[in-house]
RNA sequence: GGGGGUGUAGCUCAGUUGGUUAGAGCGAUCGCCUGUCACGCGAUAGGUCGAGGGUUCGAGUCCCUUCACUCCCGCCA
């Protein structure tokens, strides 16, 4: 018998009565009553409720012990009175008739109180992690988190997939976010580099004919942080597969959603079968590429409108004949919306940057007209024409905005789910997957005018392999894609460029020479070269995907031990300086501080 | 690098137009209480109002600078 537990704090029932037990635990609570004294015992699985009066010799004691003091307690069990009976717990039945404990572990007085549905200060949350995830909520988001990780195992070790580890200390990359760099002791003045993700080395294990391969990778990128989006390190479901297809990575990647996500909650999947929509279309519908599909809104393009003879709004028809675009969203039935939600909506407008919405109801008496500010700029002619381009019915209102491509899709991205909050349209019971495809190969780099890769310079471009032409780099579209589920992109993938000739020549077009890239990816188009198997691969990311399920919408909710937006963490106190020998050891020296 | 929000007791917060000795709940300490499960009742201790400077007869409150935390933009192939 263990010396410290005979059953754990979630165990007892009314079957135990009678029996003599061994708990062991943290102090939940303490009811104290003079005489008698309630205390909840708190482990990982559950709580007890143990008792005690004053004809015991230790009540003086635990009357006075500090909560969270971890003690272990020698009692029997005792059905409780049914007026008594708490069936907020497991244990409710019954309760512990204490005779004896002791204190395994003293608690001094408590930085912030652990049995409390207050919410802290992050810094002190995470200066005390170790109390902090003692919490209900927080502890059992780190389960779920231990229960899904173990779940994915499992179904991919069903879907035929092997699992390897792959480098930690490993080179740096050209291309992509800052690496975080770690200095070699037995190679001066040479460095390491923390994987951004096993990206290269996933590709190595398919050209080693390894076939289909998986790791919950650790990816390490030393960029801002988001509430999405942890400082610093975080983890992939990292997966690739051989001689595949992009239907083929759907197929396994849509089988493990379904399966997790039905699996760990109640929520309904609003699609078994993930949409697929081109970039293209996305950008111009939800304004992202990564749109909320639980929001039902659509954007459409009406800029031919404001070319019309009979439409007089002379401000966007000023814009568009120097090149903007008008771009719309259709409420439906919004009619008899107060003025003021109007007029919300497009002073919230003003205030993300924009020159405002403007907005009119379509309205009929003997004539189809439009009511609202702008409403007497369009003709009779002109409304049915937009009806029939946005499917806008009577009754239905229409917003309306103005701009170069980039701030409209911004605006409009932006206005689609703020109009939706306002009207409570997006189903909170709901997950909404969906693919983005047909991503663009190349964009133009904003600031240097210059061609540049859009994502993956690994990618394969779509088409056959011999008639792309080069000479048009921005309408080359490549087999990469990315899973979107309720707004929150959770991965990029893609089919790879296995052909290094082709390799060189989209290079080319990005400004790489044919010795720039057998210098900065030696590695990989050396691999290449010896026969490469067509693969392809997708990873998404762990902790979005337990964000989704837990809930929450702060990714430091789901990680244990998260670092704080600056990159710092407050209980481990790193970064910390090092000493002059540690440096010297390393070759290295610091630049004396401003 | 830039923009917004927050910062008052150990924790969560209130503090009016600038005006007496800065308050509450929880926690802590002490006392009372034998059926609570957010137990109840009473008392006590606990404050560099994030820091520095300024305006003023007078600053938690107004102004400037700065620090910390956080959200967002940039960034994240």
């Amino acid at each position: 018998m263990s010396k410290y537990r005979t059953h754990n704090c979630n165990e007892l029932n009314e079957k135990n009565t009678g029996d003599n037990v061994v708990l062991s635990g943290w102090v939940n609570k303490k009811r104290d009553h003079g005489n008698l004294l309630f205390l909840d015992l708190r482990d990982n699985y559950g709580i007890t409720q143990c008792i005690i009066d004053k004809e015991n010799s230790h009540f003086v004691k635990l009357e006075r012990l500090q909560l969270e003091t971890v003690i272990r307690i020698d009692g029997k069990v005792v059905k409780r009175s049914n007026d008594s009976i708490n069936k907020e717990i497991n244990t409710g039945g019954i309760e512990v008739s204490i005779d004896s404990f002791e204190i395994l572990g003293v608690c001094r007085e408590l930085p912030l109180p652990v049995f409390s549905n207050q919410e802290y200060a992050e810094e002190i949350r995470l200066k005390y992690r170790f109390l902090d995830l003692r919490r209900k909520k927080i502890h059992e988001n780190i389960i779920l988190r231990s229960k899904v990780i173990s779940f994915i195992r499992n179904e991919m070790n069903k879907l035929g997939f092997l699992e390897f580890q792959t480098p930690i200390l490993t080179s740096s990359s050209p291309e992509g976010a800052r690496d975080f760099l770690v200095p070699s002791r037995l190679n001066p003045g040479k460095f390491y580099a923390l994987p951004q993700a096993p990206q290269q080395f996933k590709q190595l294990v398919m050209v080693s004919g390894f076939d289909k391969y998986f790791q919950i990778a650790p990816c390490f990128r030393d960029e801002d942080a988001r509430a999405d989006r942890s400082p610093g390190e975080f983890y992939q479901l990292d997966l690739e597969m051989s001689f595949v297809e992009q239907e083929d990575i759907f197929n396994v990647v849509e089988e493990l959603f379904v399966n997790t996500f039905k699996n760990f909650s109640n929520k309904r999947l609003l699609f078994n079968k993930f949409p697929r929509i081109t970039y293209k279309e996305t950008m111009l519908k939800y304004g992202s590429d990564k749109p909320d599909l639980r929001n039902p809104l659509l954007i459409n393009d009406i800029t031919d409108i404001f070319l019309r003879k009979d439409v007089s709004f002379e401000i966007f028809k000023k814009l568009v004949n120097s090149g903007s675009n008008v771009r719309c969203i259709v409420t439906k039935n919004t009619r008899d919306k107060p003025r003021s939600f109007f007029d919300n909506i497009d002073k919230w407008a003003k205030e993300q940057g924009a020159s405002g919405l403007a907005y009119f109801t379509i309205e009929k008496d003997n004539d189809i007209h439009a009511k609202g500010p702008v409403g007497k700029f369009f003709s009779k002619e002109s409304l049915n024409e937009i009806m029939s381009q946005t499917g806008a019915e009577i009754g239905d209102s229409v917003f309306l905005a103005c701009g170069k491509l980039n701030e409209l899709e911004k605006i409009t991205s932006l206005a689609r789910d703020k109009i939706a909050k306002d009207l409570n349209l997006v189903d909170e019971n709901v997950f909404a997957f969906c693919w983005i495809i047909d991503y663009p190969m190349f964009e133009i780099d904003e600031f240097s005018k210059k061609i540049k890769f859009s994502h993956n310079p690994f990618s394969m471009p779509q088409g056959d392999k011999n008639k792309i032409n080069f000479e048009k780099p921005l309408e080359i579209l490549a087999y990469q894609y990315d899973i979107v589920c309720n707004g929150i992109e959770l991965s990029s993938g893609a089919i790879r460029n296995h052909i290094p000739e082709l390799m060189y020549k989209l290079f080319n077009v990005a400004g790489y020479s044919k010795i720039d890239v057998e210098k900065k990816f030696s590695g990989m188009i050396n691999a290449l070269s010896y026969g490469a198997p067509p693969h392809g691969g997708i990873a998404p990311g762990i902790d979005r995907i337990i964000m989704l399920l837990a809930n929450e919408k702060n990714i430091r909710e789901v990680t244990m031990f998260p670092m704080n937006q600056n990159a710092q963490d407050l209980m481990m106190n790193a970064p910390s300086s090092v000493n002059e020998s540690q440096l010297k050891e390393l070759n290295l020296s610091l630049k004396t501080k401003k």
